[in-house]
DNA sequence: CTAATGCGTTAGCCACTGCTAACGTATTTA
DNA sequence: TAAATACGTTAGCAGTGGCTAACGCATTAG
């Protein structure tokens, strides 16, 4: 697995990203937050670290792990190269048709 | 395999959404952007399909596939739900550090 | 020094994914 | 009507993904 875009979306991989965002934490401290092994969660980070969404700070014992701001980077312009503008006027007229039926506007 | 996000992520896919933002396609015309079989994108198709992203519209013996709007909106909610505050902070302070290296702005 | 803790690593397993091949059906063409 | 086209469907297969269990290595605690 190499592509970006695809190891992030898993969603235990896009619970790790948003317990990330919230500030470093150690494997322990994400594992208590799943129903699966300690050894899960360690193979799910090395991936996200593989493809440079976060990275680890050695502390004693404990490995700290945070997201790397430049991978965090690198997905926004994936998902923004990847939402055209053809996807822009698309949804737009799809929420004012839905609007509209909400709320008698135009 | 239920979850949107996990469903669009997957490359084959993504290009599939990529090519029907361009407008209404049909199967075969599809299937000639890729190197696999028809029915490797048929069921792909159907796929995607059934998470609401696309629907289809037969016209004699070719059916016409287009993006559903309101499944691509939720897409953009689901996205942007997972991005959260904290993540903007985090690229932004990236690309502060990223473009005062390049241009020596601050 | 010994025990306990925090992690990564490895092997092995099961479920799932994406694919091809073959087929069935509806529609169009000759 | 017979052949061809455009699809969906199914079965079956190889590859992969995510998991657990067991282990080894540091580091801290007693």
């Amino acid at each position: 697995m190499v592509d970006l875009l695809e190891v992030v979306a898993e969603p235990g991989r896009r619970k790790l990203v948003q317990l990330l965002a919230q500030g470093e934490k150690t494997v322990t401290e994400l594992t208590a937050e799943f129903s699966v092994s300690r050894s899960a969660i360690s193979q799910q980070l090395l991936l996200l670290a593989e493809v440079g969404l976060v990275s680890a700070r050695k502390e004693g014992r404990n490995r700290y792990y945070r997201l790397e701001p430049s991978g965090m980077t690198k997905l926004r312009e994936l998902f923004d190269s990847f939402w055209t503008n053809e996807l822009d006027l698309l949804v737009a007229d799809a929420n004012k048709l839905h609007k509209s039926k909400r709320q008698g506007e135009l």
